[in-house]
DNA sequence: GCAAAAGTGTTGTACTTACACCCATGG
DNA sequence: CCATGGGTGTAAGTACAACACTTTTGC
């Protein structure tokens, strides 16, 4: 029996849309697709869905996550809520978009046949359908400060990751190049990372040291007051 | 004529919450009301509405907003959306919150009455219905994070404000203790400010010279490559 | 042996923090 | 004349930015 107070008002679509990151060779990746339905069939659009009654916004998040990645547990966040009347050229739609980093090392190719799904440099991106190209630069800037505030970084990586790859990925998320040793300095100074005596030998003859994330030392690390700054 | 691909999907009440800041008397106060109706009738709740058909979000804000507090063009921004299942006790419902902040030296009383609008110091606040308490914590967090890094502070006041009053405004939304040199040292480094020959003269014998923001100073700050840092 | 990427410290500069006294005025 | 809040500068410490050479190894 809902009260009377409710029944008066208005219902909408929700949508939510996910801005997929992923870094591979350097460069920073969004998962988009050809859109399948009118109107703007074709064109490049964000992963995205409709949310169901009975599923939470979050839970919708990853329901759309996992179907075009395959993937559980992404880190994701939200970057918010997107209303304009006619943003969605088929009906009305309010729009809720996450961002989620996920791990393209691991990334399931067959995906990209079952949904049209292409990974795109980041400097490289097409018009967007509707709003999309707003969601994406909203979801970079939100990005660029949590990966500068928070160890999340680390998601873009299946577990371990060596440190002139990590350099190359805040470059690509910052779009500006940074001093090697200073990045080093940094890093090492806030203790969070434990060394593996194993190299990563692919893309250099000398080979680099792997690393991984210590999230005990960072829970030390927070208790002494510090706080995590890239 | 709406394509199917929308018309087989569930809809959804949208509401807008408002998180509506002022500042008075050294302290930050929030606007909160008495729920008018079931369920939750009579507890303490943050100032919403539903979304309408014709408004967009944005639109649906600034509505709340005026109906609340009468005031025109209030500096408001999106806090996020909230979508869990049984968030709101009533019916499923995904709500919005905005942060705005208000001019609390002409806010109009008369409103007290018609909405049982009253401000609450932000240090004294009740428990509020659904997730409020969350929407507020957030929001609390953007503000932070916003007025250390843009010039939004000077939207709680009317126009004019003295130096004292800023770093009172500072320390009540920090819930710190700023030092009073350091603070006015960085004012006067950005020199975005005018100093007016009228002293406030309320709260100190001596008088306090009032400021505003000057926004031709900011633009030109900004052309510099500077950016706002309080 | 050489090209290509990995790894490593120091120094100057800019920013941040800590701190104490005089001033103006209303009562 | 005194209590109250307004206004001002300096010095030490810390964080940030700039910078160049040696090491390893596959080819």
């Amino acid at each position: 029996m809902i009260p009377a107070y409710y029944t008066n008002n208005s219902r909408f679509l929700i949508a939510v849309d996910c801005i997929i990151f992923g870094f591979r060779n350097k460069e920073l990746h969004l998962l988009l697709t050809r859109r399948p339905v009118e109107p703007m069939k074709n064109e490049w659009s964000l992963m995205g869905g409709f949310m169901d009654e009975q599923e939470s916004l979050n839970e919708a998040a990853v329901k759309i996550l996992y179907r075009y990645t395959k993937q559980k547990n992404i880190y994701m966040e939200q970057v918010g809520a997107y209303g304009d009347l006619n943003r969605d050229s088929g009906d009305r739609v309010v729009s809720v978009a996450f961002f989620g980093l996920v791990k393209m090392e691991q990334f399931d190719t067959s995906l990209a046949k079952e949904y049209d799904a292409r990974w795109t440099n980041i400097n490289e991106l097409p018009q967007l359908i509707f709003d999309h190209n707003k969601m994406v630069q909203d979801a970079l800037t939100l990005l660029r400060y949590k990966v500068s505030t928070e160890p999340v970084i680390f998601n873009f990586f299946e577990e371990r990751f060596t440190l002139p790859a990590l350099q190359d990925l805040y470059e690509a998320i910052f779009q500006m190049p940074l001093d090697k040793r200073n990045f080093r300095k940094k890093l090492t100074t806030m203790n969070l990372l434990d060394k593996l005596d194993v190299k990563e030998k692919e893309t250099s003859k000398r080979g680099a040291y792997y690393y991984i994330f210590n999230p005990n030392k960072y829970l030390s690390f927070l208790e002494m007051g510090k706080r995590f700054s890239l």
